[in-house]
DNA sequence: ATAAGCTCCGTACCTTGGTACATAGTCAAG
DNA sequence: CTTGACTATGTACCAAGGTACGGAGCTTAT
């Protein structure tokens, strides 16, 4: 299979062609080699790499920050200090955002019982969850 | 204690006098009560009703989606079943932000191996985690 | 070899979630 | 009883993250 122009990364994305241009201009995605008439042609994991994009999106990563975690590889040549000191940064956000969305799943799960045990509590269950 | 105008509102909760009003006219805060001069005097929670909206921000859900969690409680009369539904289908979503945060934390946690043992892999590790 | 359907680049526009005036009235400390 | 800090309403503006043209040049199936 000949590898992928923009219109089919974009399907198989589920994103517009529109979008896979903003996210090149943004730095997500590499610049695509640029066939005879400046076509752009890429690589199979572009599609992965939107995907990502989407996804980090949808957790309340910015962009930027959503580029940072894309730029975050071991170095093969000279020292790893820095990346790693990034990535120890990144796991300790990810989990300050799992721990806040643990708490709204309990406080939830304390609304459906008492939904389940019609109590009479009338106050909004989901409020003692972020403080 | 008299109870707080806006600004003292704001100030605690950490965001602006302008972005009270906002959420109050998107429906995310309740009209609070004018004093005689239209003065807007709040009642305690408003300042952990803000602070939950920002946190909830911060995980991705859109203000529309922040009204409707803010707006599951039970309901004291008649049938919560709808409430329940709901309460579950948010318990669904919370499962999946949870599990795609848990994938990109093992992901980031092998990069720091990585880096610790310096090996060679200079692939984005990363990207593995939201398929 | 031609029409339908890509793709190119650039610019303009849109929605969300605020933020910042401008103008006017209010409150409270000295 | 005034002066400085708050507050009110309304409108305008802003940044992020796309989305949608317009006018042109490819490409491919018929």
């Amino acid at each position: 299979m000949t590898r992928p122009t923009i219109g089919q990364v974009a399907k198989r994305a589920g994103v517009g062609v529109e979008t896979v241009r903003f996210y090149e201009r943004r730095g997500l995605i590499e610049q695509p080699i640029k066939r005879n008439a400046g076509y752009r042609v890429y690589p199979e994991n572009v599609v992965h790499r939107i995907r990502f994009i989407r996804h980090a999106k949808d957790l309340g990563f910015t962009l930027n920050e959503i580029g940072e975690l894309l730029s975050l590889r071991p170095d093969p040549h000279g020292s790893c200090d820095a990346v790693k000191e990034r990535a120890e940064a990144k796991v300790a956000d990810i989990e300050e955002k799992i721990g806040s969305l643990t708490r709204m799943q309990h406080s939830l799960g304390r609304l459906i019982d008492a939904c389940e045990s019609r109590s009479e509590t009338a106050e909004c269950p989901i409020l003692e969850a972020l403080e």
